[in-house]
DNA sequence: AATCTCACG
DNA sequence: ACGTACGTGAGATTA
């Protein structure tokens, strides 16, 4: 059986429209939709191989069938120039492609398309009719298909068939004029009738069949409300039936046209395309056509300006990548997405759906461009190599790892053309591919760090709602604080100077007023926080400067810092870094909110400033003690072990055991004495840094520390094989496999060296405690996504995970967290996990699930 | 650009 | 006799 391939012009260029990025040719020359346009419509072609291809436009006439379309057409909003401009370049590309156009004065597309179904079916041709519009859904039956296009975007189309249109409408197709009669319609400007809304209309037909049979057995209507509505209104019904119902009797011709439809190059259709810069469609027609060359004529660069070079990514259609169905999306510095075909160097459009759905994508940093599709609604696309996150796990030791520095590591030197970006990631992926498989961080990648990557990207689109005007009454209250902080301290000093400065107030404390100097710096005689704290009894100015300092880091980090990163949406949208912390952790910028004050009241004001979304809650899971569990895990130490087993207060126990006390009996010196060390354990112990944070003797931490280990023996054998482990390999490695290299292992300066087996000590247990979480992360988000969760995770602060919460998804949230956390890895020592709820950040409660 | 200081886990 | 707690990011000053 022959096939008609019916498109229904203006509503699938208008879908194109939205869909697509406003792209234009260098003369600017809109082109977005013209782009989406063809894309869709050839993409249709090759999957239905109809015969014959027909484009039906609205006739630009007024005079209407229906004096109310007229209306319609006149109140609707002009159409933005931009889009009526692009109706043009379509119609007169269709024309060179010989593709009839067809538009009826004083009729609309519905007809004409309705006529040409019909005209189709007497002379045994399928027809399939390519919209978004559902009024053309009465038209389905036997010999006629609608291909709906889906609502998020224009390469997809529903196929409807009778039995579709039943499931999805709840009406045969022949009853949509009916539904429509009776419900109205008001895109489309049919009234229908008062007080019928889609439920009762879908009832009374179910009953009644048509309106006119409706009409006539009014009496026997049971619901008096549907009765009411209906009498008297009759007419109403009746017009706005016939408003909505199709004609199939358009004065309309059967068009001649060239049997079966194919693409046809010819030297009309490649001016056109030349002239607005149709990259992929010329490529299209030329490949389709064996007598054409391949090669374009003059094509204008249009080229983004600078930044572009930040993240890149690659779209392939297989692989290995074929370069000509291959394309680069350039994040800009904007944020915003440019689509190029590298082999040409051209900009060109295409659609997140088809980016999502036909191809396989490699990236370099592709959380920018998942970042974009939330923040537009389109699926993020499954990305399934980022070179990026592949070089940081083969190397977290460097600084960047932007596409050049790599290249170069990989010993390519290649010039920032826009047509060797796509060979260079594609040889750095296929190369670095090859080593995470050696490294044996192949599970790592594919199954913690690449899907990490989405979860990341949604929680940065959602952001954090701020309380704007609290925080400025905040700054307004820093700002009078200050002033008059800063007046005392001149008053105190006998003279302004910058307090600010480190080397000014130091000429004040230790010249001017002599005190003591305790510690130096590279430049000079340091004046943090330590060392003003014991100078502080020595002169009032002392307390004041700390003072002064604590209220300037406020002003100036959190409150100055916050107030011009709050978007338009009232939201604080973070980056999360996954190729920074050589540990594994994720670190947050711009703003950080991994580090908002929580320790003194006065910072924690600036916690009050985040709050939930509308009628939300923010919830806050932690784990407890997530390194020490993680240690005790690790080295196996069994004493360790058991008092986790046995739910103990872990400082407390560790004050117990190394300071020879009964439990009973430690009190809060000794338990903060022993929390200290547990601290130095995690960091990679020493007696200098133990003495220094604990105010005792070095001597006597050297003493704490040596019980430590006699207490807690494979604790120590563990530390030392870690360091030996080192040694031999130069790298350490997480429960994951995580390895972070440690070059300095071998230094010939002490020094380096001892830092080198710090960092594999901490690196272990903080790194493994950084797998963890992540895979926390992914599976509870994978759960709030099936269970459609309005729910969404905002924030990781490394050993704790925050919602911003609907409260009746409270429960099962925190429920599915809680397991997924605690069941994240099966270690040796149960995990732990606190819930805090609250309608701001700082004043936050404990909280417990009712079941 | 480097340094100092300080906020967080 | 060394010179130290581990991991981050940001703002202000200084060079």
């Amino acid at each position: 059986m022959a096939t008609q391939l019916l498109i229904d012009g203006h509503s699938l260029l208008y879908r194109a429209y939205h869909a697509l990025p406003a792209l234009a040719t260098t003369e600017g020359i809109p082109t977005g939709a013209v782009h989406g346009f063809f894309s869709m419509l050839l993409k249709v072609a090759e999957a239905e191989h109809p015969d014959r291809v027909v484009v039906v436009f609205d006739a630009p006439a007024k005079t209407f069938r229906h004096e109310q379309y007229a209306e319609y057409k006149a109140n609707r909003p002009e159409s933005p120039e931009d889009f009526r401009q692009q109706v043009t370049v379509v119609q007169d590309l269709l024309k060179a492609l010989e593709i009839p156009v067809m538009a009826v004065p004083g009729y609309e597309a519905d007809d004409v398309i309705g006529t040409l179904a019909e005209l189709g079916r007497q002379r045994h041709y399928l027809t399939k009719i390519v919209t978004g519009d559902r009024d053309l859904l009465q038209l389905v039956d036997d010999g006629v298909e609608v291909l709906l296009t889906s609502r998020t975007g224009i390469t997809d189309v529903d196929r409807m068939t009778p039995e579709a249109v039943r499931n999805k409408m709840g009406v045969e197709p022949k009853q949509v004029p009916d539904l429509k009669g009776l419900m109205g319609d008001a895109s489309d400007n049919i009234p229908g009738v008062a007080g019928i809304g889609q439920k009762s209309a879908l009832a009374l037909l179910g009953q009644f069949g048509t309106v006119e049979n409706l009409l006539r057995d009014l009496g026997q209507i049971t619901n008096t409300r549907w009765k009411k509505a209906l009498l008297g209104h009759e007419s109403e019904a009746r017009q706005s039936r016939d408003l909505a119902t199709i004609v199939v009797d358009a004065p309309v011709t059967w068009p001649t046209v060239e049997e079966p439809f194919r693409l046809q190059s010819s030297d009309t259709l490649n001016q056109l395309l030349d002239r607005y810069q149709l990259v992929a469609l010329r490529r299209r027609v030329a490949s389709a056509d064996p007598n054409t060359s391949d090669t374009p004529s003059s094509m204008a660069e249009t080229a983004p300006t600078g930044g572009a070079k930040k993240t890149g990514m690659v779209i392939a259609g297989q692989f290995p990548l074929i370069k000509d169905r291959a394309f680069v999306i350039w994040m800009d510095e904007n944020d915003q997405p440019w689509i190029m075909d590298p082999v040409l160097r051209q900009y060109m459009a295409t659609t997140w759906e088809e980016i999502s759905k036909t191809m396989m994508v490699w990236a370099w940093g592709s959380k920018e461009m998942m970042r974009y599709a939330v923040n537009h609604g389109f699926e993020p696309p499954a990305v399934m190599e980022d070179g990026k996150i592949q070089a940081y796990l083969l190397n977290s030791e460097l600084s960047r790892y932007d596409l050049y520095d790599i290249a170069a590591l990989h010993g390519y030197s290649m010039s920032s053309s826009p047509e060797h970006v796509l060979p260079l990631i594609e040889v750095l992926i296929q190369e670095q591919s090859q080593s995470i498989e050696e490294k044996q961080l192949r599970p790592l990648y594919r199954n913690v760090e690449v899907p990490l990557i989405v979860v990341l990207a949604r929680m940065e689109a959602t952001g954090i709602n701020v309380d704007a005007d609290r925080l400025r009454d905040l700054g307004r209250q820093l700002k009078e604080a200050i002033l008059s902080l800063q007046d005392e301290i001149y008053q105190l000093a006998g003279t302004t100077f910058n307090i600010n400065s480190p080397s000014q107030l130091g000429d004040i404390l230790f010249n001017k007023l002599n005190l003591p100097t305790l510690k130096k710096t590279k430049t000079g005689y340091s004046t943090d926080a330590e060392t003003l704290e014991e100078l502080a009894p020595l002169h009032p100015l002392v307390d004041k400067v700390l003072l002064y300092r604590q209220h300037m880091k406020i002003q100036g980090t959190y409150v100055d810092g916050l107030l011009p990163l709050i978007a338009k949406d009232g939201r604080v949208h973070t980056t999360f870094h996954q190729t920074v912390a050589a540990t594994g952790r994720l670190s947050s910028s711009d703003p950080n909110l991994q580090n908002i004050p929580v320790r003194l009241p006065l910072g924690r004001q600036v916690r009050a400033v985040f709050i939930p979304s509308q009628g939300h809650r923010l919830l806050a899971a932690d784990y407890s003690q997530i390194e020490l569990r993680m240690l005790a895990h690790l080295s196996g130490d069994e004493n360790l072990i058991a008092a986790f087993v046995r739910g103990e207060d872990i400082h407390q126990r560790t004050a117990a055991e190394i300071f020879g006390l009964p439990i009973d009996q430690v009190d809060a010196v000794w338990r903060n004495r022993a929390k200290a060390v547990n601290f130095g354990i995690v960091y990679g112990i020493s007696d200098f840094g133990l003495a220094r944070d604990t105010g005792v003797s070095r001597a006597e931490a050297k003493e704490y520390i040596a019980k430590y280990f006699a207490r807690y023996p494979r604790l120590k054998e563990y530390f030392e094989g870690i360091i030996q482990q080192a040694r031999q390999t130069g790298q350490v490695s997480t429960i994951m496999g995580r390895i972070r290299p440690l070059p300095d292992i071998h230094a010939a300066n002490r020094a380096k060296r001892q830092y080198a087996e710090r960092m594999a000590m901490n690196t272990v247990i903080q790194g493994s405690a950084a797998d963890l979480i992540k895979v926390a992360m992914i599976r509870i988000q994978n759960v709030a996504d099936e269970r459609q969760l309005k729910s969404r995770m905002v924030l990781q602060v490394h050993d704790e995970l925050i919602w911003d919460a609907e409260p009746s998804e409270v429960e099962i949230l925190s429920q599915e967290a809680e397991n997924h956390m605690v069941h994240a890895l099966s270690l040796k020592v149960p995990l732990v996990v606190e819930f805090k709820i609250g309608d701001n950040w700082e004043n936050m409660v404990k909280w417990e699930r009712t079941w």
